[in-house]
DNA sequence: CTGAAAGCGCTTACAG
DNA sequence: CTGAAAGCGCTTACAG
């Protein structure tokens, strides 16, 4: 068994009280002495803090239950992830991640984080997405992560997709582009999201879109799904009214666009810009022209989510828009 | 606060020990109607277990810690932590991941992780590699995935590279190909091993290597290093000796010698045989035609790792190679 | 078949 | 400045 705070009390000559205080008690006050005697003997025996005594003391263990909607896998989700145990560890707490995997009920993978009375629970989606929280779980999960929750019972935190996309067309347009296209991720919250944003800054400039495509046949955007990209800009290239700038759903689009621009001949920035959401670094920064691209907010996500779930005085849930921030490369 | 098992007790007029012989005590007996009576108020009353008291009884919580050498992010640790979870859920304990960052001590976060009293602790290298173990852990530290421990002191598990590479020259041989090339990956432990396993397998046939390479120019091998594989291949090709085969040392080398033999006009597999190493699905099954490769054991490593931690009967520390699985597709 | 009590390792009022 | 005791919510011998 490992060792308590009564064996270092004996071993010391004092309270188990005295123990206590000397570690853990930032405050409590004792001599100098007696303390530094008690961390010594602490060390030496090797202590390790039993957090779950702690635990059953207090009502609960300094964890932070993360579920998440399947295998925190992609370069997002750890994003996410490092936000959350940022802030976490600033306070002193751990992130339990546990993935709710399809076979089972959001409510059952609470249920098994709530056993270990964490302080806090937070359920995380992996890619923006409306979820129904069972009515019964608005009390004991604290923050929904890149999804919208739809009672309204529990904040939610998701990129502010709308704005986003304003943004990079307010900067095509800064750039002299007049006449732009958008091959959009089809069949996903983001992608409707983002083309509401690029019309209204294209209206607010009194200028109409050039074409607004669907990067993939399929009515869902997936990686898998046969590519429309190269034939949409060929078809683009192609009309009256060339454009003169293309956004892009995401990076890997992009990387499509550029192929398809490179055998037609033109040259990125100066015959045509190119823009595109995600940022991935590893595709984007090695692309030639390197791509400029607008980064998701997960990592802010996270640290949000965190802040709020150990903040004392609970907010009334709400919803709340992240913003992407440009990440200015050479293709604009 | 939450509900406990008095609050049941009382409600059900028993005591608080036939409450938890009811809840969770499968073979204590007792009448069926007590224990249905119980069962039925905790269910009312939303009862859910409190597992940091039965912790501090125990002297353990139901938890597996996992310290990583960095996030859990790539397809392959994703697939160590799938074999884990999976072991643990059916032995009714959860795994608490946490990451070594390069900031800190292996030593430090192991200790982060005992103060949860975990029922045992795992350490889990992203990439096959050697790590010391500090001494002092070696009592905390039950076994290490992904690497191999130096001193002995605790039970490794790592894939069979030697072997692997042993068995793909075999089955290339086994095609009727004798002229083999390996574009390898420099600079690490798993190329190096599989060199050797590679080297073995042609002189038990009797057989000279066409030629070994590295894949990149740095001594170690990166995604971002600037590639030597397109010139590798017209290398080989020019030559007196061209190659009937050549093994590369992953999926994304694969892909990039695919590309080099298109451009030299050679067919696959009719006129040279490619095969590798990883087993990227997305990579490997979409390639045309569909990549031949050996799949690592990540998540029997991690299944593994799981049994031999939760086993009763201790075993003693041993280097542990587990095999890995050829997909056969169609580049042979 | 069931209860009352002890005890796991902590922290927190309550006394001195 | 320090100690003895109570109590957090469980489980486990010990009695009946």
């Amino acid at each position: 068994m490992a060792i308590s705070l009564s064996d270092i009390a004996e071993r010391a000559g004092v309270s188990v009280k005295t123990v206590s205080g000397a570690l853990h008690g930032g405050s409590a006050r004792m001599s100098d002495d007696t303390r530094q005697k008690v961390k010594a003997i602490a060390e030496e025996l090797g202590y390790v803090t039993n957090l779950a005594a702690r635990g059953v003391r207090q009502g609960w263990l300094p964890l932070v239950g993360v579920v998440s909607d399947g295998l925190i896998t992609s370069p997002f989700a750890t994003e996410i992830v490092r936000g959350l145990d940022g802030a976490a560890r600033s306070a002193g707490m751990a992130v339990f991640a546990v993935n709710h995997s399809s076979g089972q009920s959001i409510g059952s993978v609470v249920d098994e984080v709530q056993q270990f009375r964490p302080r806090a629970v937070a359920y995380a989606a992996m890619y923006h997405k409306d979820v129904d929280l069972p009515p019964a779980l608005a009390g004991s999960v604290g923050v929904m992560i890149n999804c919208r929750e739809a009672s309204g019972r529990v904040t939610s935190l998701v990129p502010d997709e709308e704005g986003g996309a304003r943004e990079i067309v307010r900067y095509l347009l800064a750039s002299g582009r007049r006449r732009i296209a958008f091959i959009n991720l089809p069949g996903i919250l983001a992608g409707a999201l983002r083309e509401k944003g690029f019309r209204a800054a294209l209206e607010e400039a009194g200028l109409e879109p050039i074409g607004v495509l669907p990067a993939v046949r399929r009515s869902v955007y997936s990686d898998r799904a046969p590519s429309l990209v190269a034939s949409h800009v060929e078809t683009l290239l192609a009309a009256g009214q060339r454009p003169d700038a293309i956004l892009c759903g995401n990076d890997r689009v992009a990387m499509e666009v550029y192929a398809a621009l490179a055998r037609a001949g033109l040259k990125i920035p100066d015959d045509i810009a190119v823009a595109s959401f995600d940022n991935q670094v590893e595709l984007a920064s090695r692309l030639d022209p390197p791509l400029t691209t607008m980064a998701l907010p997960h990592r802010a996500m996270g640290r949000l989510a965190m802040e709020i779930l150990l903040a004392g005085e609970p907010q009334p849930p709400h919803l709340r828009k992240l913003p992407f921030h440009l990440v200015e490369r050479a293709s604009v």
